[in-house]
RNA sequence: GCCCGGGUGGCGGAAUUGGUAGACGCUGCGGACUUAAAAUCCGCUUCGAGCAAUCGAGUGCGGGUUCGAGUCCCGCCCCGGGCACCA
């Protein structure tokens, strides 16, 4: 063994042994415990970035963790290939996405090998192959036939000047970010996945997921937003159709003083055709991005209709008014106001000076101040609200809308906050929807037989439009059904599609359906592991696939996920790392420079997975730091002569307990807790113990062995590497991705004595050192006459003596 | 605006079920080795008072529950993630 560490070296031997054995490629292997660990594929950006680093880092311990355990891991990688920065970078160098990407995938490619990621290639996937996407648009005809998706009209961000659909990323301050004129909303056609008749499984399901984060299920159930309420409709003055909304609140329903409606709604467009200003209005609230965050805090404004609408219980008539923030897409595009006890709702009758009427109080006679603020609690009854008043939020709830449904006025209702999956993209980089317009047949889901629709490939780009849009050979073919001339959809998915079901096709990649029965074997995944910024859009687009995969019949399994981890981002100087910023620190300089094993570390150590990291140039020196020490102190040990056949000194028992107890810890950790920067600090500390301990027996010697044994075991997930080459030049041949899991011998655990903490008052005032199997008594007799106790008890009456075992004596004075 | 997190020394963080606040690492300071420096090793390092024993204060802010609160409850402040076309 050389006597200095050299990590360019065993890195390169270990990857080697690694690649010649084929260690991580798998096969289902029948009755073993398969454990499938899935990090959420990266997008081919470029060369690896920290947060990439971090997340992969993160899963290979997790992965390498369970195989030392014994299980069968799966361990794939693949790349999330279509999407909108290669149409950036094609338009920007002049060259095509498809060669962008594939350069990037195997720059990245390379740089995992290099950081030793134990990866089964032989299932890679690129989703911006037809290959892989051929299968996608295979179920979307299914789910055509089955009624599950269909194409309606949506609102766009629309650039004026570069003529083109911006995303909201695209959208700078109201504004296109390369043309800068002002953002339109504009409707356009577009394709939808049913992902609504799903919210009731997608939601119940939270509740069981006890391997997901509280936090992301809380998330995805507020998002889905499941309520009880009721359709109201109103009666609109000198018209025949009603107006309808929905509400929660049935029981303010005598506090509603005025309607709105959105811009584009039939009645706003019927009442500016003859009055400029409000078409004005209308053609302003127009100018404006589409994203909730923009809506829900621009300035609130609007405009009367001139139109009234009769309120269904009181016969009254209410104005009916066009607002800004009433959005078309949802809902019914109209909303009914009760200022008095919503607080946008009386914000808006304020600044346009509508009347404000109270219809609930206080449920315990406390007053309110109306004129103040909404009063928006449900603990309340009615009050102005004719035969209603006096009954609580539920009864009158019941009560209103009983009256409505017999008036034929109203109807209860489940609503749900989420909305249908829209999946068109008027963007050229990603999978072509497969449908094919027929002026005598109308949308035509492809045929089967015609799969794939190929994508091609090297079509420049030029930021105005698809290039789909103009390629004829792309978009002029024959309608399938009636065979005259069509033409193709030239809009791709979202690349959330592709995102949605990959990890079920890792189960079997090489498949000639979507996938086949190895999905049975790997499916679920069993740990999932990716950021948290994904905990609602692709982990709920996810969860919708698995169940339309599972309800077309080509899987039983009902989600995909078992387990999840959100790891969170790597900060720098307080802030995400990103090139905007100039906070960027290169990888491949640091693994040149320290080696694999060190950035591996350092990204455990500085942080728990779960939060953010700080990036610490010294922080990185210091993991290398560790690395040698712990080589060292394998050198010392096999270097040096063994002693004399002798008993365990008392120094040889601690350094036995302390590895036992590590051991102990450090399984945990790994396992249940999840907090693997707590981990490597224990085997630190361990090391550090090592390190100051000096064998004076055989046993002595024996037990330094078992206590670099397990340290080396301990941090294989981590430091691959070094652990590799030390386990060997600890006399092991077997490789260590394959030795067993150190094992805690409960014997070593023994103390004689034990410290007992001792306070007063709950303030800490001495420490006890005694035997493990003192009694209570004896112990609280010694606590009373501790010297520093006694200065804090004096003459004062002890009241109360609390003794938690083992732990700590509290005298409340 | 709405939903979800987070806030602990000079810094990253630890404290697992309400029971010793600051493990482990970094930085800094002091020392050893060296002609010298680097590397390495040893010691100290929350703040204040004290020669010391020890005492007081302290986990974003203000209240509360408890023998005992970083941990639980109520009300705030600040920072981060998401908000349906970034992925």
């Amino acid at each position: 063994m050389d006597a200095t560490y050299d990590p360019a070296t065993i890195e390169a031997e270990a990857q080697k042994y690694w690649h010649d054995n084929r260690s991580f490629e798998v096969d289902e292997k029948p009755g073993a415990d398969k454990f499938y660990c899935l990090t959420m594929f990266p997008y081919p950006s470029g060369k690896l970035h920290m947060g990439h680093v971090r997340v992969l880092t993160i899963s290979d311990v997790i992965a390498r963790f369970h195989r030392m355990q014994g299980r069968h891991v799966l361990q794939p990688m693949g790349w999330d290939a279509f999407g909108m920065p290669a149409e950036n970078a094609a338009i920007k160098h002049d060259l095509a996405p498809s060669d962008w990407t594939y350069a990037n995938i195997d720059q990245m490619r390379a740089q995992m090998d290099r950081l030793g990621f134990a990866y089964d290639w032989s299932r890679e996937l690129t989703t911006c192959r037809p290959e892989y996407y051929r299968w996608e648009q295979w179920l979307f005809t299914k789910l055509f036939e089955k009624g599950l998706v269909y194409r309606q009209n949506s609102v766009v961000n629309w650039d004026p000047v570069d003529q083109t659909v911006l995303a909201n990323e695209q959208v700078i301050d109201g504004r296109g970010w390369r043309s800068g004129a002002l953002v339109e909303r504009r409707e356009i056609p577009q394709w939808f996945m049913r992902i609504t008749a799903y919210a009731d499984e997608l939601l119940d399901e939270l509740d069981r997921m006890d391997g997901w984060p509280t936090s992301v299920r809380t998330m995805q159930r507020n998002w889905i937003g499941r309520s009880e309420g009721i359709e109201i409709s109103f009666d609109v003055v000198d018209h025949d159709e009603p107006l309808t909304v929905y509400t929660t609140r049935p029981d303010t329903l005598y506090g509603a003083t005025y309607l709105a409606v959105a811009a584009e709604h039939p009645l706003a467009v019927e009442a500016a055709a003859d009055r400029p200003e409000l078409a004005a209005f209308l053609q302003e609230c127009q100018q404006t991005a589409s994203s909730e965050a923009v809506l829900e805090t621009m300035a609130k404004k609007g405009m009367p209709l001139g139109i009234d609408v009769v309120h269904p219980l009181t016969g009254e008539r209410v104005p009916l008014w066009v607002a800004n923030f009433v959005l078309m897409a949802y809902g019914t595009g109209a909303v009914m106001a009760v200022p008095a006890h919503d607080q946008r709702d009386w914000e808006f009758a304020r600044q346009y000076d509508l009347p404000i009427r109270q219809v609930i109080e206080p449920a315990d006679g406390s007053a309110v101040d109306i004129d103040a603020a909404a009063w928006t609690s449900k603990e309340g009854r009615c009050i102005n609200s004719d035969r209603f008043d006096g009954l609580a939020f539920q009864e009158a709830f019941d009560a209103i809308a009983d009256q409505l449904e017999a008036d034929g006025r109203g109807r209860r209702t489940i609503n749900y906050r989420l909305r249908d999956w829209g999946v068109s993209r008027q963007r050229y980089w990603g999978t072509p929807i497969p449908i094919i317009y027929c002026d005598h047949c109308g949308a035509v889901p492809v045929p089967e037989e015609d799969l794939p629709v190929v994508l091609p490939e090297g079509l420049k780009v030029t930021g105005a439009g698809s290039p789909l849009v103009t390629h004829e050979a792309f978009v002029s073919v024959p309608c399938p059904t009636c065979g005259r001339p069509a033409r193709r959809e030239t809009d791709t998915f979202d690349t959330f599609v592709e995102s949605s079901w990959y990890f079920a096709r890792y189960a079997s990649p090489d498949a000639d359906r979507m996938v086949d029965e190895r999905e049975a074997y790997w499916m679920p995944v069993d740990q999932y592991i990716g950021g948290v910024e994904h905990a609602i859009l692709h982990l709920l687009y996810a969860r919708f696939f698995q169940k339309l995969m599972r309800d077309v019949g080509l899987s039983t399994v009902d989600e995909p996920f078992a387990r999840l981890l959100t790891q969170g981002m790597v900060l720098k100087d307080g802030a995400k790392m990103s090139k905007n910023k100039g906070n960027t620190v290169d990888p491949q300089e640091l693994v040149d420079r320290y080696g694999a094993d060190t950035v591996r570390l350092f990204m455990i150590f500085a942080a728990p997975p779960e939060q953010s990291l700080e990036w610490s140039d010294d922080g990185v020196a210091g993991s290398s730091r560790f690395l040698k020490r712990l080589w060292n102190a394998v050198h010392t040990h096999v270097s040096s002569d063994t002693p004399v056949a002798g008993a365990l000194s008392d120094s040889g028992k601690d350094v036995r307990r302390k590895t036992h107890e590590t051991i102990a810890k450090v399984g945990d950790d790994y396992g249940r807790r999840m907090t693997f920067n707590t981990a490597v600090a224990a085997v630190m500390e361990l090391t550090n113990a090592i390190g100051r301990f000096d064998p004076a027996t055989k046993d002595d010697h024996d037990a330094r062995q078992e206590a670099l044994e397990a340290a080396v075991l301990m941090l294989t997930p981590v430091v691959p590497h070094i652990a590799h080459g030390l386990w060997h030049d600890l006399g092991h041949a077997e490789p260590v991705i394959d030795a067993p899991w150190p094992v805690v011998d409960e014997t070593a655990l023994e103390r004689d004595e034990m410290e007992i903490v001792l306070q007063v008052n709950g303030k800490l005032r001495g420490r006890l050192r005694v035997p493990t199997d003192a009694s209570r008594d004896a112990i609280i007799d010694a606590a009373q006459a501790d010297e520093n106790v006694q200065r804090f008890v004096q003459d004062q009456a002890v009241r109360k003596t609390i003794y938690v075992p083992g732990k700590l004596v509290n005298l409340v004075v």
